[in-house]
Order: C-alpha cells, then structure tokens, then sequence
DNA sequence: TTACGCATTAATGTATACACAAATGGATAC
DNA sequence: GTATCCATTTGTGTATACATTAATGCGTAA
C-alpha cells in the first residue's frame, strides 16, 4: 500500500484516535488491543508508544497498559508558558530575518483566513487558520529544534482547544495581535514582533487556565 | 542485580559512552553490533535507540545502523536560543515563588563551588558546578515539561562542552551573573532574575558559536 | 573505461514464543 | 468481618526467527 512501516502507521493512527477523542485521555489500553485494533504485532505498537511518550502524548505504565495523557489546567498553564517565551522568540528571529512576499503572504492569508471565519462564526475553521498562523510564524523562526518543541506543545493545546473551543470568548483581540506581528515581521522589528506575540500569548494562556480551572477538565 | 530493565540500562550504558567520546558523534552502529556489546539481543536496543532519538542523541538511519548525533556550531546556536528563553523564564517564575532558605542555599552552594573551582583553575569542577547551578534554578522554576526540554538541550550543551572547555576564556563574568540572578531570586525580583540570565545565556552562546565556528567543529 | 542493471548480501522491520513479575482473587486464620 | 498469604492469571520484557528491502559489487555492454 506504500513505502511506509507499521511502525509509522500506528503512530499516525494512534494520535489520530488520541485527537478524534477516540482513545480518551486518561483511559488504558493493552498493547495486545491496540495491536489487533490496528491489525499489527505487538513489536510495532510498542515502538510507536515509545514515540508518542517522548511526545508527551501516552504514558506507558507496565502491566496497566498504555494511558492516553489527561491534560489538567495545571500542564496547560506549563505548556503556554513555554510556547509563550518559544514562539516569541521565533517572531523576534523570523523578523530578523529577510523574507520574501511568498513567505509573507501565507502568514497574510492565515490572518485573512481567521478573520472571515470569524465573521461567519465558523471557530473551526478560527481554530485551524490560528493553527496555520502559528506554525507559519514558527517556520520563518527557523530553529528546527525549536519547531519540534513547539509542535509538540501545541499538539496538546490542541487536545485542550477540542474541549474549549465553544466556550471561550470570541477571539477579536486575537487577529488584531496577529496582524501587530505581522506588521513587526514585515517592518524587520524584532522587539516589537517578540513582544506583541508575547502578551497575546500570555493573555491566551490566562484565558485558557482560568477556563480549565473554572470547570475543572482534569482529564482534558 | 536490580530491579531495573534492559531498556534502562541500554539507555544508560549508551549515554555513557556518549557522554565519553566512546560512540563518536557522526559514528554509525548497527543494532547488533551494540547488542552484543551490551550483552542483550536487539529489541531493548531498538526500543532505547527510539528513546534516545527523542532526546536527540542518535538518529535512527535504516540499513545504515544507529548514527550518534553530530552537533555542529548551528545546532548549538539554536540549542542555546532555546536555552536562553527557557532558563531565563525559570528564573523569573522562581522568583516569584517563595522558597525556603534550603532551596536558596543549594544554588548558593553551586556559587560557592564554582568560585573555588575558579580559583584553583580546576575546569573540570567548575564545569559540574555550573551545571549544578542550571539544573537546580530550572527546579525552582516549577515546570516539569520545561525541565525536561532543558535537560535534553543540556545534554547537547555538555557534549560540545567536552571539546570547548578548554579553549574558552576563563568563565569569571558567569560567577558574577550567577550570584546576581541568585540575589534577584532571593529578592523576589522576577525582572531581574529574567533579564539578568538571559544576558548571561547570549553572551555564553555567543562566545560558543564562535568558537565552534572558527574550530569548525563540524563533528562535535 | 564508464555506466547501467541485476544478483547477492546484509540489516532492518515484524511476528512470535516464552520467561518473569506484578496484580488479582480466594482461602485461611484471627 | 477483616487481614494476610498464596496460587493463579495475565501483561510485559526479551529473545529469536523470519520476511523484506535497501545497499553493494560484479558482470556486461557501450
């Protein structure tokens, strides 16, 4: 069916089930079930689970199986504060740096993107452009290392979003900040860039902490 | 001998011989080859192979073997970008927590060790203090996640240490910020904890990169 | 001599078997 | 009725066998 291995396999697939809410955060799963499940042995199940540990995305508990990781408003307040200080940090470097229109344009396009979604009401669709946004800003950070640090947080952010999404304020103030950094990147100010990124990313993690806390979402 | 597993000690056997130049950066090993050196069959190798992969000593290459990760003057320039944001984030939260005269003394007694070293020109010692020193401000700062990214990039930072230690100046400006971030510590000053350590991590960074650069360490 | 293709080789990816250890439940003693 | 100990069960940790596939080297043709 293609070039790619079990072991990828179970790795898409598990952390798709893991994001779908498929495998629910905080319940256990045998590495026999999860292999007749996704129709393999063993041996590659286990490998992906390594993976998604290091991702912080399963914890493997010898003999009570494998746990797909709660997210409590304790971790979310931890993962803001380092996406807060690492994604600032890419906004200052990407401004830095030179970049050409086309880069530009897709940080541009993701902003256009939130805003019309945001007049039609569409938050899924908010949500997915925000997600563009970020990762895009990140890119023209241009530190591999930390785009994987980054990604790995947000992919909790996104397990956490799932579940606020429809309750949290609409979010004006977020692509107003969007645009502010856009602009920073695009005049080459790295100190505006950081520091604007900075604060909308703050008051987003106390929106997103105080929401969690409030209604106590201690398995996502 | 221990109630510990393969994997485990796989996955320390090999970080030792990391850490000691035995397994060279840029070196390839097949999985057997290392499974007969350490005396077990492939599966605990693989499956510590994978977890090392995640902290970002080895790559895994297939049919090429278990390549030790070569860490290249970029790489420390970006390992130290995100070092300078995380630990400088720590000391701002550690500032702001209230912390008992026991905490505050270990970071002075690192202070301590690392001027004695200084003094009787032992850069070995003052290397291990200074870590020391790192390792508990990020335990004061309360983030477990953070800690283990900055324990990982940590890592990087020792290997290339290794090689440099001995061809950079004398580290007596690092006391002198050492001992101001733990005053501003001491003093609840979250401000000055955070701008002060973060100099302290761009100027370490800086005369890093520069030495790699011109060395051209390009292997570690 | 060089480039191309094919057979060979060898290392990985995966399945499976088994030993071991931890959790479970039941029986017994108090 | 409760606690403790032991047998049982069951899941994992590890070894091993095998299938798969990519690298290697050789032979052939231009």
């Amino acid at each position: 069916m293609g070039a790619t291995t079990n072991v990828e396999r179970a790795v898409s697939a598990l952390r798709r089930m893991i994001f779908s809410g498929e495998l629910p955060p905080g319940s256990d799963h045998l590495e026999t079930e999860l292999a007749d499940t996704l129709g393999m042995s063993r041996t590659p199940v286990r490998e992906a689970a390594l993976i998604l540990q290091a991702q912080g995305l399963v914890e493997l508990r010898p003999r009570r199986g494998i746990r797909i990781a709660p997210v409590s408003a304790a971790d979310m307040a931890e993962i803001y504060d380092i996406l807060t200080e690492l994604e600032s940090l890419a906004a200052a470097r990407a401004a830095e740096a030179e970049y050409s229109k086309a880069d530009l344009d897709t940080l541009a396009s993701a902003i256009k993107d939130m805003d019309s979604a945001l007049a039609a009401d569409d938050l899924r669709a908010w949500a997915e452009a925000d997600d563009r946004f970020h990762r895009e800003l990140v890119r023209l950070g241009r530190n591999a290392r930390l785009s994987m640090v980054v990604s790995v947080m947000r992919d909790q952010v996104r397990r956490a979003r799932a579940t606020t999404l429809y309750m949290r304020p609409k979010p004006t103030q977020s692509n107003e900040d969007h645009r502010k950094v856009y602009q920073a990147i695009a005049n080459r100010d790295p100190t505006t860039a950081h520091d604007v990124h900075r604060a909308h990313r703050q008051a987003a993690r106390d929106m997103l902490v105080a929401l969690l806390d409030k209604h106590q979402f201690y398995g996502l």
